[in-house]
DNA sequence: CCGGGCCGAATTGTCAACAATTCTGTTGAC
DNA sequence: GTCAACAGAATTGTTGACAATTCGGCCCGG
């Protein structure tokens, strides 16, 4: 009797993008997309019937899928009063950054570099992904290879905790970056950062990576303090 | 139209002790104690039947304060097999613990110090109620109390999403701390380990905060070290 | 003695109808 | 004109019944 210790380790359900096999998890990773991609925006309502109709199920499954993206961040549950997508104004913004910032150099610290040729090889794969969605247009691909990039990076870290939690604060803010993938140059440049990023971890450039994955972060949150001024 | 922007906190639900509203509230609430006083251990399977039968209440309801459980981590979801209790190995324990504390030396660094005279007082009382629960033996006012110290402690850090986060790992660590209330040398030391931070907190020492928040986890985790070295 | 496949009990997953709550627009008194 | 109270609509919360899945034992051929 009884098992091994069944692990129950903190898997942030999108870890997984292999055929869904509950229905829930299809109604979950299409609200995801849309919040992600902006399809959805902040302080919008979602309505548990209208979605279901949408998606011809039954309205148990629809508030399943809300639940889960409550637990992740991207909406917020009202009791009686339905569910809306998340809104972070400006200075929650800079305080969730600056908690990224914080895990991530925990993550960066812990990791044995220079890094394993498996991992950097994964890598790369990920950012020609990320390039060659990005050429044909499609948007959904390239902010799932995104984040993909960056669950592999930091799962790296080799402490599992610690990987959830940065996945688990990169999917609120995904919210604000999001919009990024739309805009090309930024985009592009998103792309530059991974190569170079890969770069350290093969020559074990520690500092470098650090740098790296904070100066990353920066565009989104100019952009959020320059809208942040445009509109008071 | 159009309120403020709503803030859209990261609660950690048991942060409103007030009168619950939702039965399902209550049913959570008493299902968090059970498992942070060992009265739920590890790997222990949670019907849903048995529980609506026990709290007179629908399954339903059942399952909203089971998923809530699921979010903090106290329990695990597995898919058409039910939920258990979570069991974390002791390497993975390790791993959590380090986590916490690169959190809490992270929220220390950013508290502004000394502390402000309410906190103190707010830290004293909640500190003076563990004490006196404590040698009335009401094990779940110790724990509540236990929890408040530190829920108020790292909300002193400015940050609600670092408070949060720190708030979170702690409740999956709270299955394998939460026996120490029960262990009269242990819940004492406890109690002086907090009447020491509140010092630190009213001297402005930051170095001596972190080192002491860094021993107050050692216990248990030498528990866990262990027992781990008695049953391999 | 052992492994594969069937059967049934136990349990979870889903649905559709009903109850409770919140919200919106309107009315009427002051 | 403003505000409070009030109906009616829209939406969420809950229930009980039913479907789907998993798990354990059992039989049976090897």
């Amino acid at each position: 009797m009884s098992a091994q210790p069944t692990a129950v380790m903190p898997s942030t359900s999108a870890a997984t993008p292999r055929a869904e096999a509950r229905p829930q998890d299809r109604v979950f990773q299409a609200l995801r997309r849309d919040a992600l991609l902006g399809r959805l925006r902040p302080r919008e309502r979602l309505v548990e019937e209208e979605l279901a109709a949408r998606f011809a199920v039954g309205r148990y499954v629809v508030r399943a899928a809300l639940d889960e993206l409550t637990r992740i961040g991207l909406v917020e549950r009202r009791p009686n009063r339905g569910v809306v997508v998340s809104d972070y104004d400006p200075s929650q913004i800079e305080q969730l950054y600056e908690v990224r910032e914080t895990l991530q150099r925990a993550a960066i610290a812990r990791m044995l570099l220079p890094a394993s040729r498996s991992l950097l090889d994964e890598l790369t794969t990920i950012n020609r992904t990320y390039a060659e969605c990005l050429a044909r247009g499609e948007l959904d691909a390239v902010a799932e290879a995104n984040a993909a990039f960056h669950r592999t990076l930091f799962g790296a870290c080799g402490n599992p905790f610690l990987a959830a939690a940065i996945e688990q604060h990169w999917e609120k803010s995904a919210l604000v970056h999001g919009y990024a993938i739309g805009v090309p140059a930024l985009a592009a440049r998103s792309h530059a950062d991974h190569e170079a990023m890969i770069a350290c971890l093969a020559e074990g450039d520690r500092a470098g990576l650090g740098e790296l994955c904070s100066r990353h972060m920066q565009p989104s949150l100019e952009a959020v303090r320059k809208t942040a001024r445009t509109r008071p």
